[in-house]
DNA sequence: CGGGCAAGTGTTATAGTATAACATAATAGG
DNA sequence: CCTATTATGTTATACTATAACACTTGCCCG
């Protein structure tokens, strides 16, 4: 597992231009206010809090509020650009990469991590698991918790 | 997909035996107020909410307050007896049956039911996918949102 | 017996998460 | 220009969850 942590800025910004063409081309606008909020959960080392992204927002830009936060999440989560953590009411960046297959989130317990892993063949399960119950498949959420390895060999 | 819909007082009897051996066997006890969130939740139509329970233990009980129902619910988490549907914050009674093998949570976003699905090889493909990652894996939640095959036939 | 530990519950207070509803600004198309 | 749409600002409040401490009960052990 590879930890999840803060890019370099050249990084940064190679996402964030790879997320302004995903906009383009669902016809939708990455905002600066909405760019801002991706380099914010770019640069934090594990998933994020709302409100924490909101103090993040605090220093430049004077009183944001909570609904500021949250359009704002909702829309990269929308476009794919960000991953709510529903069992940590936290969200991550979108490894664009990664997205691109099926993938789970594996939460250390210890160090906080969130790291997006190719979840193999489990979402063709789960939609085999839906299609015998006669469910129509909108939005999976496949997350596990645990120890990373780097925790792991600490202990 | 069958429907989750609350059980007949004599299945609602036979689950919570089954309950209580559960809880004998792990040493723990079944107290009458963790017996009676059980019941609660098993004559839900659905996944319910803490402070809904919480409402529901009122009448009998005075005045109950959030420690306690979130107690309760720890409790029955932790024997296995209810799972916590973690993107809709919520609760249900475990269906004892389903969770010896790996289960999936279909939720239908037009009418609110939680139904609990054989996952076939989902569970291994996430062992696996964490076991590559080098990852110790302690919980899975394998959760999916979309309409239920009555609500699509409906549609 | 009786002291004290452990488990369960009661109670108060507060922390943390999220959204409704309405106001304002900016922009684009007719 | 005007007006529809999208985005953002702002106020207030709803909803979810836990910390911390008090009290009771039952049981083990000295």
């Amino acid at each position: 597992m590879e930890k999840i942590s803060a890019l370099a800025p050249s990084d940064r910004a190679a996402h964030v231009a790879a997320a302004e063409a995903r906009c383009a081309r669902a016809g939708e606008t990455l905002t600066p206010l909405r760019r801002r909020v991706l380099t914010l959960l770019l640069d934090q080392e594990g998933p994020a809090k709302a409100y924490d992204l909101l103090d993040g927002l605090k220093g430049e830009h004077g009183a944001a509020k909570p609904p500021t936060i949250y359009r704002a999440l909702e829309f990269l989560v929308r476009l794919g650009l960000a991953h709510r953590i529903e069992s940590k009411n936290a969200f991550v960046a979108c490894d664009i990469g990664a997205c691109a297959r099926s993938t789970i989130f594996l939460l250390c317990e210890q160090c906080g991590a969130a790291s997006e892993a190719d979840a193999g063949h489990a979402l063709e399960d789960v939609a085999q698991a839906a299609k015998r119950a006669g469910f129509e498949l909108r939005r999976t959420m496949l997350e596990a918790s645990g120890l990373c390895a780097t925790c792991r060999r600490a202990a």
